[in-house]
DNA sequence: GTAGTTGCAAATCATTTGCAGTAAT
DNA sequence: ATTACTGCAAATGATTTGCAACTAC
């Protein structure tokens, strides 16, 4: 039962990269953290309790684990790359608000059994899967 | 039978916009080019027969057009944004195959009404969606 | 000891914006 | 006439990089 902490000790070893401090910090508060979060996010959320660590570290380290598949990027719609924990990816889905970037994330194990029933008919064995509904929210209806 | 072009005209003109050559141009080069191109490849191909339209023109475009809902901003690996044109008749999907790169596309109204049924829950309003399905192929199970 | 890492500041790159002149309504 | 648009250059903002000091191995 190796925890995410392990696997990414086990990546850094395994690719010659050291086990440092302050990635064990920054991975803590990316899991420990709402999803969705950007790199400056993360590093303004560090900085209360650990002010002594970089920007350039944060974006290093989140790249890292983008590559080591802990965390996934994902684009919405403003500039800024968002980092999604991939063990959630799994089932959730994504619904934004074009206007004003709100991200709602759903499940649905109606919308989830048509995904498999699909790969079926196409002889394909799942792995993992990609929604996002672009709409407008209420709110901004109202504006 | 309203043609894209005729579409953009009648969103610029029902948005206080003005119908310009460049816009034109613009329009006509990204639809007879390959898909994903960013602001700047768009830019490169216009330069030759059109050296005098702007870079930032071109940007300014592209964002009329993602709002009007004729093109759809996407990200890949690297830092741009590409365009990819929404052929808004019918919403296709996509099956990826992780290991051969293999796309399969496809439609399914039962996907689509659960997609319109889950915006009706959170109050949105849908515009567009994107759907990717990865896993293995038939043909790469068999390796 | 050696090789990778950090934090800072400076650099980079895509994208945006201010502005003065120009074109569409 | 009025208001939006264009092209340029300069500005912005996210991300990356060079470097000297540091830390894991």
């Amino acid at each position: 039962m190796a925890s995410v902490k392990d696997s990414f000790r086990e990546y850094l070893s395994t690719h010659g990269l050291k086990v440092t401090r302050q990635r064990e910090i920054i991975l803590e508060e990316f899991l420990s953290s709402p999803s969705h979060l950007s790199a400056e996010e993360l590093y303004l959320r560090l900085r209360s309790n650990h002010p002594n660590i970089g920007y350039a570290t944060v974006y290093r380290t989140m790249k890292i684990l983008a590559e080591s598949g802990i965390a996934s990027e994902r684009h919405f719609g403003d500039r800024q790359t968002r980092y999604e924990p991939n063990i959630s990816e799994e089932h959730h889905y994504h619904l934004i608000c074009n206007s004003c970037g709100k991200i709602i994330e759903f499940e649905d194990a109606k919308i989830e059994a048509l995904f498999l029933q699909t790969a079926k008919d196409h002889d394909f064995t799942l792995s993992h899967q990609r929604l996002e509904l672009y709409g407008v929210c209420v709110d901004c209806q109202h504006k």
